[in-house]
DNA sequence: CATCGTGCTACAATAATTGTAGCAAGGACG
DNA sequence: CGTCCTTGCTACAATTATTGTAGCACGATG
């Protein structure tokens, strides 16, 4: 249920179905989106501190994942300023700490996987 | 594509400092990736199969996410074909376990988060 | 008023992704 | 052997997304 239907199918970003971990699996693989979230679980920032947290990403994107992030209700602009994760939010983020461990014990023995596009396919053009 | 690199300062994607967590966020938040480690929780797929099951997406980049998986060490070719998740990947995915039931609780009241480029700011060049 | 810090936007350059087509290698079958 | 499959994988132009730099309007503070 809950199609779209009418004013023709779109295809976009594998959330064609609806489904909500569809949906969910789409937003949070857009770029920063998991960042964002990741900066924000101990305490609110302002923009301009989340972007120093986020490597100095630029604010275009930034302002973009916010949107789409309040627009899911994971985010919201305190009052008086400041990104902080609603209650929604911080239990998304509760699911993503046993992340951290993981992470841990992963310890990228790749050093090819540490920046995007260095050590991939050999590119022959 | 030039690689920037060569001189000093590398920056992309928010893994500059190298720090598991921040690779793994980062691998994680490109596109597909969430998706590919999703559709492979049950059972191994072949490269079309897979692709069928990621709403064809485009071979270009699900072979690009499926090499870095695979440096990641969370996917392999087993023999015979088909993509299958690692042990380690099977670890990974049972961290986003959460994420599904999270997703159904959650289930996206807003229709333009339902599809990238709807309902944002129409900017174009 | 001048100066700062908010959130947020414009826009050209660049990088990533899409979509379509197709390759080489391997099996099965005749 | 020759054809027909299917596998993993690649080419490449067109399209989108992201980056980087600049700057806006608003409000608070001085």
């Amino acid at each position: 249920m809950a199609r779209r239907a009418a004013s023709g199918e779109r295809r976009a970003r594998g959330s064609r179905t609806g489904r909500p971990i569809m949906v969910l699996l789409d937003l949070l693989g857009r770029r920063w989106s998991l960042r964002i979230l990741w900066e924000l679980r101990d305490e609110p920032l302002t923009s301009r501190a989340l972007r120093a947290a986020c490597d100095e990403a630029s604010p275009t994107v930034l302002q973009a994942r916010l949107s789409e992030l309040r627009e899911a209700r994971f985010v919201e602009l305190g009052d008086g300023g400041g990104y902080g994760l609603t209650t929604l939010g911080r239990e998304l983020c509760e699911t993503f700490m046993p992340l951290h461990r993981f992470a841990e014990r992963w310890n990228v023995s790749s050093p090819s996987l540490r920046l995007r596009g260095e050590g991939e396919s050999p590119r022959r053009r």
